[in-house]
DNA sequence: TTGTAAGCGTTATCAT
DNA sequence: ATGATAACGCTTACAA
């Protein structure tokens, strides 16, 4: 592995000035078409490649990259957020960073750390579960920063959520227009943003439908595909529940081996739209939340600020999408 | 925004020489503790962080950055590979950068310069399906370089690639040990590599079961569910076939929604693994192909490469793994 | 142990 | 239009 050529090595090779080399390299036009024969001949001779690096740490000129942190890509959810994220950023002329966090605070400080220490224009970042330091110990300046998927604690970001509420409200009111009773809630801990504002979105449809409201239906410790099946199963046979609102992909992918495993199913409507909804039958109607476009907004957000301007609104929530396909029937 | 304080901003504060503080940064110990204190104050007072781009441009120093570029970091499997990748870089101090190339040879190129301007310490990379500028013609030096699911143009290249020929005759052996005789193929153009391999394996399992070849029970030209289910319905039609391979998942998802509109399921068994595999009943046997150990493996691969060890083995096939889980069954 | 000075590859100022 | 020369923030001989 030899050295790569740099911009001197240019120069002397087309017996050119160094700045003349730069001005052409940064495709300034005021050129001598003599020079840029010579200059254009000796970096394809030499196989000249600028050092965008070496440029970034100039004054007034960045590393056109952006930094985005999730917790993990291998979930569909956040890769699909990170496409979004990726292409804008892309078609901008940006690189993108990622790293996973893994839940985890101190991991995600220490990526956040690191991507400032390399100077990312921007951030896009999704709160770890287990949050580490606050925003506001962190020592300015912060770069352009966008929060996604969950709030922040840092005061006034710029955040781009999804409707939880209102798409778990509107999913748990066509569970309520069947004219039957019990609908479970299924998911995971309600110390999870998410989780807590689905929770609120049933109660509110529960309320709207002014059906009471029962602690007893409700599950928030379905934290694997096993143990949401293995709570539906036991809700079903207490026979005390007439339909089951899934909050959570893998609470509808319990929900329905639950069924398979009874052998009986039962209305359902799950949060999160998933590869193996279409292929059970009925399919299994569901809440779609586009974490592309959530990405892509994100991304969108970062690059205004780097323009210099405030994005409108300052933060977004955005819609969900309620899919029928025949399981929200009785 | 303000300016982020430089080492020479921490150096006059703590009322030392940069070269002190530089010492101080990078974990040199000969350092007199009263300097050390007045360093340590100065840089949490001035909320001091160094900046990697600009050390990155020493020589001998690097960005301690490995890019990767896949087709589509959306598609689960790229994003598995992605979070082997990254769990070993980010396990060694590295960011990793990510792009998706689309498939598209001209984007796949402008991503990989775009990285090695940048100066990327190595490059992870996947080969896209229309493939641009041969690697021959990129002029030196290229940073260390793994090519993985596909194989490159790259005389010598390093690679880590899936046993797609092992993986579907293991497959293919399954459905001719049940005593019927007519298997079809289904799946994406041949013109793929792994398409390619795995029609190979497929051939190689009928040989050694003594069934002759049949050219029109073999469909490749699946491209999306649909008309891989709309494949498999017209060849359960001719009542031809008795089983199916299927040589992806979308392949697999087609076959499952055809079996359910005629309401007739023949054995199957898929290659690659896919979440409703599990849910429909008999759950469908597939070949799994581990993507995240396949990322892992490639950034071992460049990190040994950049401590100056050659990688033994230059190149990895990594096995598949044949899960029977009952839809091979007549 | 600490400081001075040079240099990494690039861009910007300001003469020419 | 072109070219010396000085930055940018950092590390490292080399001197003190």
């Amino acid at each position: 592995v030899s050295k790569a050529p740099t911009m001197n090595d240019v120069a002397r090779e087309a017996a050119v000035a160094l700045k003349t080399v730069s001005r052409y390299v940064n495709g300034k036009t005021n050129i001598d078409p003599v020079l840029v024969e010579r200059i254009q001949a000796a970096i394809t001779r030499l196989g000249y490649r600028r050092n965008l690096a070496a440029a970034s740490i100039r004054p007034g000129w960045t590393s056109r990259t952006l930094g985005l942190i999730i917790s993990d890509v291998a979930n569909p959810y956040y890769a699909a957020l990170t496409r979004g994220v990726e292409t804008v950023a892309s078609a901008n002329g940006y690189l993108l960073s990622t790293a996973s966090s893994d839940e985890d605070g101190a991991r995600h400080d220490r990526l956040v750390d690191r991507m400032m220490e390399q100077r990312v224009d921007g951030l896009i970042i999704v709160p770890p579960r287990r949050v580490g330091r606050p925003w506001a110990s962190v020592p300015p300046p912060l770069p352009p920063l966008v929060f996604v998927d969950r709030p922040s604690d840092l005061a006034g970001a710029h955040t781009v959520l999804a409707d939880n509420v209102g798409g778990a409200r509107s999913a748990t009111a066509v569970l309520c227009a069947a004219p039957a009773g019990r609908i479970a809630f299924v998911g995971d801990s309600l110390e999870l943003h998410t989780m807590h504002e689905r929770h609120t979105g049933y109660r509110l449809a529960l309320a709207d439908a002014d059906v009471t409201y029962d602690r007893d239906l409700v599950s928030s410790d379905a934290h694997t595909v096993e143990e949401a099946a293995r709570t539906v199963e036991s809700l079903m046979h207490t026979g005390r529940i007439d339909a089951v609102f899934a909050a959570n992909n893998r609470a509808s992918v319990g929900s329905l081996m639950a069924f398979s495993t009874t052998g009986r199913r039962l209305p359902l409507v799950g949060f999160d739209d998933f590869e193996a909804a279409l292929l059970s039958s009925p399919a299994v109607s569901v809440v779609s939340q586009d974490a592309q476009l959530m990405g892509s907004t994100a991304a969108g957000m970062i690059l205004a600020l780097l323009a210099g301007k405030e994005p409108h609104p300052a933060s977004v929530v955005l819609p969900t999408e309620l899919l029928l396909r025949g399981s929200e029937l009785r």
